[in-house]
DNA sequence: TAAGTTAATGTCTTAATGACACAATAAATC
DNA sequence: GATTTATTGTGTCATTAAGACATTAACTTA
């Protein structure tokens, strides 16, 4: 079949892909954001995220990754379309959609690069009001967090902010970042040995008291969901 | 700011927005297809959708919604963003993405219209495989389909699929239709008590038995989402 | 050695659903 | 008109997973 489709016949509306990146560094849930050099909103900070190149990504969720990866250098443990936002004035260049990709990473995976780049930085979600920031992106953000507590509720998707081996203390510190509410060590323990996700690694770390027994995420598993949400 | 953007600096992916309207129709899960008439696919079916035309367009959500309108002459009871597809293999034209709403409707409210248009047809989900259907549509079916039933699970969104006025033997049937399992009668009560989102009419309709009693939804409540899932 | 700290387990309570019997009410049949 | 049948709606006990919290385990520090 030729080629016969010419993109001038249609206005095509500005297409854009951003994400979301959550980490959890000292009890505190921070987005990682990007300082604007170009216009519109140069000198604002926005998500991470850019155009589509079609000849080198072969689909959005590669333009998503790419970006990130430019950031941070390496590709965030969890990834997933969060929503798309559009609008003729979110963007003062006309009509523009933005497909915003929600990810996770440990934090220690990326800190020292990040620590080294100064138009990158995490943003304590806390303090984000004071910060200028472009387009929606405020909004945007906002929604993510509140996908990402929902999901904390039914998933073991936080166990994605942690590194490879980790404790069940640890694991309850980040759920408790990101829903911002004590939850029961009891409980993430019953989810740890019924999701199956997971297996003890055979060592054991200090933790101040009695040593903490390490687990990582099997390889190669689904994400489990469970019926009940946590209800905290 | 001037507006200095030029579209022709990017190859912009190709961006359509498309849907995929379920109902309920005696006792079976249908969905919305209609027959293309152009390339690519043209005379094979597929979801209602198109281009974004951005000088009557605030967002593309109303896209979605005008191109319903075209082939039912109605709004859907209920639309949501189901996901973005993408790729440079999914349409012949080059890289493409798709964003896909998922909506529901009351039969009774466009089965009028449809039947005079021949067009657009209700698909019966079971008797997708034997239609021939253009890009990759069957897939994003599928995953829409698998949404409304985890939905079903936890919310009663459901209910967009009946008329105003329903009974609960008729809500009870809709969730089985979509989870493809029988429900308990009772959980479905107590669900309904427990929304908050609904009203009982002065009015009770014949059934076969005893009368059933008559809801309809509260004016512009907010959707309840349970903390459980239904375990059929 | 005792006190303090964190980890892990045991167990009772709580909340919502599943299962199912039973009662209410209307239509069809004898 | 009584009886059967169908469907709606209620009552109640069982089941399941989470919450609450006491108890035990294991290590550190004074």
């Amino acid at each position: 079949m030729a080629n016969h489709y010419d993109i001038t016949e249609y206005k095509n509306p500005l297409f854009t892909v951003d994400s979301v990146l959550f980490t959890v560094q000292e009890g505190a849930l921070k987005v990682l954001m990007v300082k604007r050099t170009s216009e519109p909103f140069a000198g604002r900070w926005g998500l991470p995220g850019g155009f589509v190149n079609v000849d080198i990504d072969d689909n959005v969720g590669m333009t998503a990754l790419r970006k990130l990866k430019e950031k941070t250098s390496v590709a965030p443990q969890y990834l997933e379309q969060l929503q798309t936002y559009s609008g003729v004035n979110r963007d003062p260049r006309g009509f523009s959609v933005t497909l915003v990709y929600f990810a996770l990473i440990a934090e220690a995976q990326v800190s020292t690069h990040i620590a080294t780049v100064d138009d990158a930085k995490w943003i304590d979600l806390n303090k984000l009001t004071e910060l200028p920031v472009a387009f929606d992106h405020k909004f945007i953000i906002e929604q993510a967090k509140e996908r990402l507590k929902q999901k904390a509720l039914y998933s073991m998707i936080p166990v994605y902010c942690l590194p490879e081996h980790f404790t069940v203390g640890q694991f309850k510190l980040v759920i408790e970042t990101i829903l911002g509410k004590p939850v029961q060590r009891k409980s993430i323990i019953r989810r740890i040995e019924a999701a199956d996700m997971f297996e003890k690694v055979d060592e054991k770390v200090k933790s101040g008291g009695r040593l903490a027994q390490l687990y990582k995420v099997k390889p190669d598993v689904d994400i489990v969901n469970f019926e009940r949400n946590l209800s905290v």
